[in-house]
This record gives C-alpha cells, sequence and structure tokens, in this order.
DNA sequence: AACTATTTATAAGT
DNA sequence: TACTTATAAATAGTT
C-alpha cells in the first residue's frame, strides 16, 4: 500500500529499512490499540528493532506479567519452567565442566589415581613432571636475579662507601693542613675518632 | 477502511465484534510477520479474544522467551521471579568456582606462573612433587602388581596342563581296561591318535 | 466464507 | 525528520 506494490523480502537500504519499520511499528500498535477497543480484545505486543530497540504495546487494563499467566494456562507452554530449565540446564553443563576439572586437579595432585591405566597414569606423570620443570626453571631464574640484584647492591653499597671515605679524607687533608702542626691528627693514634 | 468508517468503540453487536476480531487479529498478525521480514524486526505478539481464546505470533529465530529475556533486560521490569534470580546466582557461583580451578589447574601445568610469589610457587612445586611421588609409587606397584599375577597365570596354567594331562591318562586307562586285550590302544604304536 | 466499496496504511517522492 | 500523495492493502458491511 503505497506507491509501488513492494515485495516482502528485506529491505536492504538502511535508511529506508529504519523508516518503514517506524511507519509499520505505528501501524502495528495502533492496530492493537484498535482491536482492543473494537473487540474487547488483550494484547502484548513486543517489537525490537534490528538495532535492538524495544517497543512495546500492551492493552490497558492489564499487564504483560498478567497476560504472561493467562498464555502460561491456555498455551500449556510453560514459560517461567522453561526458562528455569534454560538455567538449570546451563548449570547441569557447567557443573560437569567443573567435575572434570576436579577430577583432573586430583588426579594432577596423585589422589583417586589406582583406577587409572597406565596410558592415563603415564600422561599424568608427564605433565606433573612438566609443571615441575617449569616451576623450577622459574624458582631457579629467580634466585639468579635476586643473587644479581644482591650484588649490585652491595657493589653500590661499597661505592657509596668508598665515596663517603673520600670525601672524608679530603675533608682530613683540608683540615690538618690548615692546622698548626702540633693539633694534626696523628692517625697513629688509637681511639682517635671515638674523642672527637 | 470497509464499506463505512466506524468509530474506534466497543463494537456492540457481538456477532459482529467476534468477525471483526478475527479479520483484524489475522490482519495484526500478517503485519507482524511482514515487518519481521522487511525490517529484520523481531516481534512477540500475544492477543487474547474477550472470549479468553488466545492467539499469538512470534517472529521465527527467536522464542517468546527469549524476546521477554530481552524485554527484561531494557525494560528494567522484573518479569521473572526470585527463583530465576536464585538460578542466576548459583550459575554465578559455579563460574566462580569454575575459573579458579581452571587457575589451579593452569599453575600446575606450569602455565601462567610468572607472576607468582615465591611462597605460591613453592606450594606448587611442593604439590606437583607430591602428586608426581604418588603417581610413580602407584606404577611402581602396578609393575609389582603385574608381574606378580603373571606369575600366578602362568602357575595356573601349568597347573591346567597338568591336569588335564592326568585326566586323559585317566581316561585312556579306563577305556583299556574296558576293551578286550587286541583292540587296547598301543601306546608303543605312533601317531595312533591320528588314525581314530 | 466471499465480495466489494470504501477507508486506511504506507512507499516513494519532496 | 516530517509532509505529501498515489497506490496497495485492509476491512466494514453485504451477500
Amino acid at each position: 500500500m503505497g506507491r509501488g506494490k513492494i515485495e516482502i523480502k528485506r529491505i536492504e537500504n538502511s535508511s529506508n529499512r529504519q523508516v518503514t519499520y517506524s511507519k509499520r511499528r505505528n501501524g502495528i500498535i495502533k492496530k492493537a490499540k484498535e482491536i482492543t477497543v473494537l473487540c474487547d480484545a488483550k494484547v502484548s505486543l513486543v517489537i525490537f528493532a534490528s538495532s535492538g530497540k524495544m517497543h512495546e504495546y500492551c492493552s490497558p487494563s492489564t499487564t504483560l506479567v498478567d497476560l504472561l499467566d493467562k498464555y502460561h494456562k491456555q498455551s500449556g507452554k510453560r514459560l517461567w519452567d522453561a526458562k528455569h530449565e534454560n538455567l538449570n540446564n546451563e548449570i547441569d553443563r557447567i557443573k560437569k565442566e567443573n567435575d572434570s576439572m576436579q577430577i583432573e586437579l586430583r588426579h594432577l595432585k596423585g589422589e583417586d589415581i589406582t583406577s587409572l591405566h597406565h596410558k592415563e597414569l603415564a600422561a599424568i606423570e608427564k605433565a606433573l613432571e612438566n609443571g615441575l620443570a617449569n616451576t623450577k626453571n622459574l624458582e631457579e631464574e629467580g634466585k639468579r636475579l635476586s643473587f644479581i640484584l644482591q650484588q649490585q647492591e652491595m657493589a653500590m653499597e661499597e661505592d657509596a662507601r668508598e665515596m663517603e671515605n673520600a670525601y672524608h679524607q679530603q675533608k682530613l687533608r683540608e683540615y690538618n693542613t690548615q692546622m698548626p702542626f702540633a693539633f694534626r691528627v696523628q692517625p697513629i693514634q688509637p681511639n682517635l675518632q671515638e674523642r672527637m
């Protein structure tokens, strides 16, 4: 119904599609309102655009939940239960995943392995050895690094000490040259610094 | 649209109302199908006649439950009861459990361990060594058992051979004592059994 | 349920 | 995006 007849198939031009969508959406909602009034009907209409945006119409004097309740009773399709069943299925699925991981973990820890066949046992052993090798490598590397770090720190402290020492000696030299001989510090004398 | 224009108000004549209802209901459902196809939309439409009879349309490639779920998310209106939420919570809980097991597994396999601290690393190493020790013990035990089993089997086979042999010899004795001397089996003669 | 005059919805154009 | 309008589609009243 328009300037030309159109085929009922997806409108490829996206802006045309958007325009048609909003015109027709309004049209349907209008019709829903009309049938509600004219025929005493109750309508629930939920429309999602391809963009994901939602529009809804629900006859006045009722609610969506209300209508869904009626839907339950009439269709025999138990929406709630179906939803719950889906959730329950997902829970089952994850629990199974969980269990198998738990078993794998126990096996790797060497528990419950008496029932395994030789091949499975060998695979676990190999995995454990790999893991151990990786772990030990990492530890070695850690030790090596911390050793190097320690060395560097010690070297830096040494440098610092030497520099401080040099500074003191320089000060000492400066001091002594300004003093009469009799008062000069005598390095031979013990405990000199404690008395100063 | 029709022979005359009508006001949008309840049709009092009940059979007219019924007729209009089914015409318009079909019309709306047709429109719903069309917008689904033309515009890539998803539509859920549930209509109840005043008689209580229900009709529904739901876009293919989705389900009412699905759309209601989306509705739930978009509108924030709570269509689903507490049970639904409990199930979702349980799923979250199990998924977390799952994740932590996955991490533990990866660690035991020596993956993703570079970020661990020394203590954690040491714990993993210990677990791996324990596991390995258990596994190797079991393998040893298995070898020992299978060796013993083999020994026993060989012994049993030996017994069986001996018993069978004894049985045959007994039969042979019985047979010979019932026969006149001339027909007795002569053990000296070669290939006797093949000729019998 | 089929028909058809008429209204209504809307496709394309502005 | 909103308005216009020619035309397709829906449908009210009739058979």
